[in-house]
RNA sequence: GGCGCCUUGGCGGAGUGGUUACGCAGAGGUCUGCAAAACCUUUUACACCGGUUCAAUUCCGGUAGGCGCCUCCA
């Protein structure tokens, strides 16, 4: 399998350090709001990523985490702690407005049928692991200690700008926010950040350098070494973490093991509504329940995320979802054939199509090409018939395409009863040539959402 | 100012030095009792200007426009 490593800037192939075994870790959601089709575009793609690992054979451990606290208002580490602010903004604590916000993100993944990451670890939960990990680097030495809070010196790990590219004196000249004057070098970022003196924190811990809670990258370092080791396979984020949080857990992981963090790193860049960047200062987010309020099937959503390569910057738009949903339909069209095998010796053939397609996903997960496969696939047999024959093999490709998109095709159920004595009855009056019965029929059918088309072989229905 | 990216047919979106991507939508046709589906045809596709080449949408240089990060943010 070759996927994009944007340590190296270049795709490459997987080389898991003990396989079937294989490790990913994907930054997760920030619990202080609701999620956005954006980070759906990101999390949909990285649960992509997982079906193609298990496809491709590997066994592979996911762990997403929750950041739940310690994100400031600034990746920089300047200003408030989102959970906090959000709590202020809701009138409630930081504590309730994390478990809102992460069952709502939970039952949106649900609804696109995402995998269960086998961790789902929160930055709370794990407060003794981040204070060890920031004593092993204040024992090496890379720690320094201000009035606000415990910080990395980045000057320490001479590699600092080497993962992003950085040209930390040109960044500088175009700094937009002011730099708190105590740190030594701009780039230093928190490890432990103090409760403030004049108020108490709903969120706050006791440490060995006082009362605070810990900085947001040092997360993901602590808990990925916890349930995946020192050294990752495949991490995972937004493409806006490349500058500053994957830098900075590079910095803090490295130098605590002198090991390599992690050996693939791959970014989902970031989609557009009506030619701009989705942002809270924008106000453009759109939830994935204003999509299911006008009608979409999340299953649309997923589709239409599949539609575009995970490195393009991509485009959401109403029109181009109602394109996904006509897409979607013919796909299960072409899924509701396993209920109406015909006397034919036509034959779709799809495991002859499911290679190549699963070989487009293990070629850096080009999406794109493997539905241009399957769209071929469900318009390739002549008059869309599967024989009879073949109705176990072809629910086993539904099956592996299902394992690859997670698109439920497999999953489908049958007319009832009734609707096929109906469907027998029109074939009678058909036969006696009754054309006003028979329209009467297909029109009864039509109330109940369901075509006819009639072939050769028979009528075949299908969902309106 | 620094770093990086993009410009493909009505819309979305791949890809390639010479061959139909694919999807959605529109028009005409074949087929059909009528439909539907399928298939066929169709609307001069690769921003512009140079260069390299037998051949460039695909490589190189420039021009114009747009975008992302360096604030928020997946």
């Amino acid at each position: 399998m070759k996927l994009y490593n944007t340590l190296t800037r270049n795709v490459e192939e997987l080389k898991p350090q003990n396989p079937p075994a294989a490790t990913v870790y994907t930054c997760g959601p920030t619990v202080y709001d609701y999620a956005h089709v954006g980070h759906w575009f990101t999390y949909v793609r990285w649960d992509t990523l997982l079906r193609t690992l298990k496809a491709s054979g590997l066994e592979p451990k996911w762990v997403m985490n929750i950041t739940d606290v310690g994100h400031l208002v600034s990746d920089a580490d300047e200003g408030e702690d989102k959970l906090e602010k959000g709590a202020r903004r809701e009138g409630k604590t930081a504590w309730e407005v994390a478990k809102f916000y992460t069952d709502d993100f939970i039952a949106d993944m649900h609804k696109l049928g995402m995998l269960t990451p086998d961790e789902m670890p929160r930055a709370t939960e794990h407060i003794k692991e981040q204070i060890d990990l920031i004593k092993k680097l204040e024992e090496k030495g890379f720690t320094y200690t201000i009035s606000d809070g415990v910080y990395y010196d980045t000057s320490k790990f001479p590699q600092y700008a080497d993962f992003a590219k950085l040209d930390l004196e040109e960044q500088q000249a175009g700094a937009r926010v002011e730099v708190n004057p105590e740190k030594r070098n701009a780039t230093d970022f928190a490890l432990w950040k103090f409760s403030p003196a004049d108020h108490q924190r709903d969120m706050e811990w006791d440490s060995p350098w006082g009362k605070g809670f810990p900085g947001w990258h040092i997360e993901c370092s602590a808990m990925s070494m916890k349930y995946l080791g020192e050294t990752l396979d495949i991490h995972t984020g937004g493409i806006d973490h490349v500058p500053v949080h994957h830098t900075n857990e590079i910095a803090q992981s490295e130098a605590a093991t002198g090991k390599r963090f992690a050996n693939l790193w791959m970014h989902s860049n970031h989609v557009l509504i009506n030619g701009e960047k989705i942002a809270k200062s924008l106000g453009n987010g759109i939830r994935l329940q204003d999509l299911i309020d006008k009608g979409f099937d999340p299953m649309v959503l997923r589709l239409h995320i599949l539609e575009s390569h995970y490195r393009s910057q991509s485009k959401f738009s109403w029109e181009s979802l109602e394109a996904a949903r006509n897409r979607l339909h013919n796909y299960q069209r072409m899924a509701d054939l396993q209920f109406q095998p015909a006397q034919t010796d036509v034959w779709i053939a799809a495991d002859q199509s499911l290679g190549a397609i699963q070989a487009a996903m293990e070629d850096d997960l080009n999406t794109p090409e493997a539905l241009a496969l399957t769209s071929e696939l469900a318009g390739r047999a002549e008059e869309r018939l599967i024989s009879r024959a073949e109705v176990d093999a072809f629910r086993l490709a539904l099956q592996k395409l299902d394992d690859l998109f997670g698109l439920d095709l497999a999953d489908r159920q049958d007319i009832t009863e009734e609707q096929k004595n109906l469907i027998a009855l029109r074939e009678e009056v058909r036969g006696a040539k009754d054309w006003t019965r028979s329209d009467e029929l297909r029109d009864a059918l039509a109330k109940q959402n369901l075509g006819l088309r009639d072939t050769p072989h028979g009528p075949i229905w299908f969902r309106i």
